[in-house]
Order: structure tokens, then sequence, then C-alpha cells
DNA sequence: ATCCAGAATTGGATCTTGTCCAAAACCGAA
DNA sequence: TTCGGTTTTGGACAAGATCCAATTCTGGAT
């Protein structure tokens, strides 16, 4: 069983067919699927799985802190089951591709006590733009 | 006229009424409104002006680079005419509020050379996310 | 001043993403 | 087995945004 999982049963989450096959579609660090790919891929393996049910689980795994939403462009939410380390997105101005890559240092450090204006900040997300190998002018 | 009304004019733009009274709204450097905050602006200076036009006007002016699009959370794009001068977005997570606030250092430089992946990169977005002063638990 | 072709505007249809809801199905404790 | 709370479901609904064909406007040519 993944890690994800156990760490939901643990937490006394009542594990569904449909719940279970939500959490395998994420399993792995490394994807940045929105709800509707995540759905295609659930169908795959539980074919009578609704739309409803997959955003009512990613919502709770949110919630429980196990997933994050990533909104990298005006489109689709994208949900990241890397949340246990702390990383930034490198995305893909053409194909939207998404790579995570790592901070050297902190990046809250970098906002001056003279720029907080009285705010109590609690978190920065920092997204890289640029074109993929793939995308670059060949 | 403003600044931006007279870049605009240089460029060749056609300034009909709809496009000056869009321009006029978002003039200024410390807005964040949302397309349908500028029409109903625009509304109180042009009547007539329809919904169509004012996403066409933004459209055209994210194109020449007058304009930035800020998605600061999976609801409506921002308008940003602050597109002259780097800066970065502090946000309250209880109510919307934008702030500018303005980099220390140059935060491309915090992505490492081993980080890339290949890409060519174009740019870099920081968001701040917090409470502000009035939604802070007080 | 008038005409005309291209540019701009318009209202409404359409699309995408996401939420909501009441009914049905499910599950586990008693 | 029964029963009440939990979960799932399909479809209605809503917000944000785009698309499109019809109309209006504009500025240069005559
Ligand atoms: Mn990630
Ligand atoms: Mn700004
Ligand atoms: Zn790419
Ligand atoms: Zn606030």
């Amino acid at each position: 069983m993944s890690d994800l999982l156990e760490r939901l049963r643990d937490r006394g989450w009542r594990l569904t067919a449909q719940r279970r096959v939500v959490a395998q579609v994420l399993d792995g660090d490394h994807v940045h699927y929105t709800a509707d790919e995540i759905h295609a891929l659930a169908v795959n393996l539980l074919p009578e799985i609704s739309r409803a049910t997959v955003y009512n689980t990613l919502g709770e795994l949110v919630s429980l802190g196990e997933v994050l939403e990533v909104s990298t462009d005006g489109r689709a939410k994208r949900y990241d089951p890397n949340a246990r380390h702390a990383h930034q997105h490198l995305v893909c101005d053409a194909c939207g591709t998404i790579r995570d890559v790592h901070p050297a240092g902190d990046p809250l450090g970098s906002l001056p006590a003279t720029e907080r204006y009285g705010f109590t900040i609690s978190g920065v997300e920092v997204t890289y733009r640029g074109l993929c190998p793939d995308c670059g002018t060949a």
C-alpha cells in the first residue's frame, strides 16, 4: 500500500474503492494532474467513479494537507501529491509541463520587513516560467 | 492624457472611446481588477460598452505588454497595469486584497543551474500569502 | 463631403471549470 | 438484520471566459 493510503488510514479515513483509486492515481511524487485528468485515469481503474466524487476526494485531500492545489495559469487547477517536501515549480509556457524544483534558501527571506504592510505572512509560491527543451526554439 | 494612452497612441493603436475608458479605469499603478470589475467601472464612463470589448481590449493590452495578467487563486484573473516595474504580490488569503511588493535581489538567481532541466527561463512569479491587517486574528 | 474596405464592437451562444443538491447506495456498529 | 450516518452519484447550476456572425465605426481615398 502506498504511503499516502497508509497515512490516510491512520487518520481514520474511510477507505472506499473510489478514494483508493484517486489516491492510486496521485501516487508517485512528480505528477501535476487536473481534476479531469485524474477522473479519466481513475475511470480506467474503476469505471463507475463519478466526477463529483473525484472533486470531493481531492478537496478532502487538500484539507488534510496531503495534496496541494497549484494554479499556474488561469486554467484548471492541478493537484500535487508532493506536499511533504517544500518545492517550487518550473512551467513551460508552450506546453504547460510542470517540473518540481527545489529552493536554494528560504524564499520567504526575500521579502524585506519594510515590505510587509502589516500582513501576517504564511507562505510563498514561486513559479519559474520559460520553455522546456522540447518547446524551445530548436 | 495618461502615460498608458500616450504609449498606445505611439504604437498606432486606434483610440476608440471604448479603449479609452478601459485604459482610464486601469490608470494608476496599484490596481488589480478583474475583467468584470473593469467592465463595471467602464460602464460608469461609457454606458454602452460591452463585456466582449473589455475582454478584447484587455487581451490586446496584455499582448502589447502594457498590462499583466495575475492569477492569484482559481478565480477570475486580475489585470495589472503596473507592467513597467518588476514587482511581486502579497495576497490576503481571507479577503483577496493584493499589494505590490518589490524584490530584494533577482528572484531568478534563486534557481540553481542544476535545477533548470534544459528550460530556457524567461521569468519568475513570486506570490506571498498571508492575512492582511484587517483580516488578521485581532 | 461621400464612399468604402478594413477594424472594432456587440449580444448572445458556447465552452470550461467547478460547485451544489437531493436521491440512492453503502457501511459498520448494535 | 436493522438503522443511521457517511459516501457516492448524475445532473442542474454558476462563474469566468471565449467565440461568432451581424452590425457599426473609422479614417483614408476620391
Ligand atoms: Mn509539484
Ligand atoms: Mn501588481
Ligand atoms: Zn514545453
Ligand atoms: Zn484581508
